[in-house]
DNA sequence: ACCAATATCAAGAACTATTCTAAATTGGTT
DNA sequence: AACCAATTTAGAATAGTTCTTGATATTGGT
């Protein structure tokens, strides 16, 4: 079951503007393309994408287009290392899994109720505005 | 108090060879560097601190240096978004949390016998072999 | 101690992801 | 339809890092 409240499905009508952003058609066509396969493509992956759609688009407007959609807090920004950065329409906060067998990304979701500072030693008197996790591991052979 | 399992002080005399690496003149100075200040320093900075002992020494060796440390194990290698790769002598699971104000990043430790699950939803199965967590924000204004 | 084999270093070129620049195009508004 | 601002495009520029190559140093076997 998928929330339609952060993260509408592919299908569902883009509007004229979403969160103070104007949707121009290559902004449209690369968020359309964010919420079809939501495997954290990167700049260039969406790029490849897009061109069905938009044959003339070129890299540098996918990134504009990446750049709008991020700062508008409709798209999440992901650095995994030093790879190229990954987009995902799931601005929700979650964490990701990299699965280092198969290289899947997957989000995961931190239990409700639970606060850092009851698994973290944190500077006293820190204000945490932003958290980034990232775990590897393989998904078990059982 | 200073863990000197994990992290010698910068007095403590480098040895030939640490974890396999044989220690070469340049290793050994770019190894006292980061024990030296903890700040976390890009390769950048610790060229130029480096410079003072080794006036000779190469941007590349630094790479060069900096690379073999970590693939032995004897420094971390830490990314932010996409800013240049900063490096710690700190190879003690820990987290970073990056002071918005002041810019300075502090280790965080987790607290002893938290598990993972206590707190995320993990996909089933899955084998965690790897973490990295960082935060951001200020240290309060208290 | 000597020599060959191996590892490391230095310098600069090359590479990659991303950003910048400037000109062309688009879209909404008078 | 003309105007203006925003957007797009293509290619140049940039930053960080890696690669290449030849020189230098170190090690192990004699």
């Amino acid at each position: 079951m998928v929330d339609n409240l952060t993260v509408p499905s592919p299908e569902t009508e883009i509007p004229e503007e979403v969160s103070g952003l104007r949707m121009t058609r290559q902004r449209r066509e690369v968020y359309r393309i964010l919420l079809q396969d939501r495997d954290h493509p990167t700049a260039n992956d969406v790029f490849l994408r897009v061109k069905d759609a938009l044959p003339s688009i070129s890299l540098a407007t996918v990134y504009n287009c990446l750049e709008a959609l991020v700062q508008h807090g409709i798209v999440r920004q992901v650095n995994f290392e030093r790879e190229s950065s990954r987009f995902c329409p799931n601005v929700a906060e979650h964490g990701h899994f990299h699965d280092r067998s198969t290289g899947v990304i997957h989000d995961i979701t931190f239990k409700p109720g639970v606060n850092l500072s009851d698994f973290l030693d944190l500077p006293a008197g820190a204000v945490i505005t932003d958290i980034e996790l990232t775990l590897r591991g393989q998904l078990g052979s059982i």
